[in-house]
DNA sequence: ATAAGCTCCGTACATTGGTACGGAGTCAAG
DNA sequence: CTTGACTCCGTACCAATGTACGGAGCTTAT
């Protein structure tokens, strides 16, 4: 079997090279030997660890917060959970956010919709110091 | 009357001097001539546009869209609700995936909460590639 | 008239998650 | 053995929205 080298994984997991490096030197995954010669070959774990991140990043986790899941395996599920109902509350929030704006840009919509006059527009005039 | 400098306008408006200086350098607002002597002094104009923008960002526009929308100021209505339209269905497209999110994460804590086991996490479990 | 405080200007830095570039080394195929 | 592809490494750059800094000039109060 050959060596995996970086491009290799790469295309196995479908992101850039560069992702990869990057992700080497925030830390968040090691960096495999420099063999005394040929190029680095990257282990299983490698592949998992990046797996791990890229799943928590669908679940709305900061590359920092996940460097602090990673550090918290084997650590207290209590602790998980912290970060868990912290990024909980985070999403809540700007849920909220959202909804308020929503509702804001419905209402003047609306009014746009009622408005027969193009040369004028409730949006503007809405935004528009009295 | 005392002239407007940048440093009145700023604390009038509650914003820092060099966001003024930002959205000047950005055409956002223009920049009053510098007097022979003396420095430049902003007209209300000047204060009735940054609060516009102000508004608009918190209706959730960018900078480059509330530049579009200064544009558009006596311009059909038409074509400011088009961008509100757009701007509204970005916002529906983002709760909806905060909601998935939200989703996603309150499943995970419900197991947490279930878990008596405090040495392994079940959040770990289902980030961990099988 | 001098010091304190403000303005002006250009530039660099911060954040987050990467992407791009350039040169040197290395490997595999022909 | 040469050519093309790949790696390695450091560094710079992207978006978006500001914030900070440093030095020089100007104003205002004492």
């Amino acid at each position: 079997m050959s060596p995996r080298t970086i491009s290799k994984i790469a295309k196995e997991l479908e992101i850039n090279i560069e992702t990869i490096r990057f992700y080497e030197r925030k830390g968040l995954i090691d960096q495999p030997e420099k063999p005394a010669q040929g190029y680095r070959h990257y282990p299983d774990e490698t592949l998992d660890r990046i797996r791990f991140i890229k799943r928590a990043q669908e679940l709305g986790f900061t590359l920092d917060e996940i460097q602090n899941l990673l550090s918290l395996n084997d650590h207290p599920c209590g602790q998980v959970q912290a970060l868990a109902e912290y990024k909980l509350s985070a999403v809540k929030a700007k849920m909220a956010d959202l909804q308020r704006l929503d509702k804001a840009l419905e209402e003047l919509l609306s009014q746009c919709r009622r408005n027969d006059d193009d040369t004028h527009c409730p949006i503007i005039d809405s935004l528009q110091p009295k």
